[in-house]
DNA sequence: ATAAACCCTGTAGGTACTACAGACTCAAGA
DNA sequence: TCTTGAGTCTGTAGTACCTACAGGGTTTAT
């Protein structure tokens, strides 16, 4: 049986993936999807798989993966020689910066509450707050 | 009584703030800090104010406030007119926008954890990373 | 006097986009 | 068929927060 080819452009692609149209002419750019075929007035024609590999990027971004992260991901998916364990190596390493991450965050956190819990609101020139930037 | 004068070049600043040369130049050049007196050959000249108040950028931005959040600080600093309050508004403001960066990333640590728990490690081209990242 | 260590300016690069300007294309209605 | 409006094209510059040069001049110690 034929492929259905279904084409579209770049505002539909942009529409159906939820990434801006800007960004997607980007990725282009930094070659982490392809150029895809154009129409004779030069306009980008996408087609299915495009929007999938378009959508898995857009995923892994949300799951704060950088995109050399998904461009090593998207090689061993082009390759289509990868095993688990490879993309299971970086999916802990992104997991562990992402725990390391939430710690520092954390700590963060207790350094300004201690230093807002001890402010007194008041409306002269003198604030706890700024003593303990001040070291 | 006359203020004492000790004035250090840019290295010594560096070392004494932590602060990396290239960026204390950065700082100047956005006016985050002031330009100081030069020496007659052309070195820039800091002293123990300028000191403070690069350690007091240092460590907010260790807390992660932004240069323009610092910016705010710092004109309330300088004006001399801040109050507890103000400062307290931008602080409370910060420690918001920190817990929801680690409610995300908490979130993505749960994501992540659940891709991973799948792995069965294998050395076959089948993974439920690449699946869950799919769609 | 000379060498080593320091400093100067200005520019370009990095990450991951976003926002234009000015021109062109496409689809639909009058 | 012509026109209008929406969509798209390329290329450049801007965002945050630096870092890393190149190719010079200065300071200090020997």
């Amino acid at each position: 049986m034929r492929s259905q080819k279904r084409e579209f452009t770049i505002g539909a692609l942009s529409k159906y993936s939820g990434v801006n149209i800007e960004t997607i002419r980007y990725y282009e750019k930094i070659k982490i999807m392809p150029s895809p075929p154009r129409s004779q007035g030069g306009y980008r024609l996408y087609n299915e798989s495009h929007r999938r590999r378009l959508s898995f990027i857009r995923r892994s971004r949300e799951l704060g993966f950088s995109l050399e992260e998904i461009r090593g991901l998207l090689t061993l998916v082009d390759d289509k020689s990868y095993t688990c364990a490879q993309v299971e190596n970086i999916t802990v390493n992104h997991l562990n910066t992402t725990r390391r991450k939430i710690a520092d965050l954390q700590k963060l956190e207790a350094a300004l509450d201690g230093m807002v819990s001890k402010c007194h609101g008041g409306h002269v020139p003198d604030c706890p707050v700024i003593d303990a930037l001040s070291l």
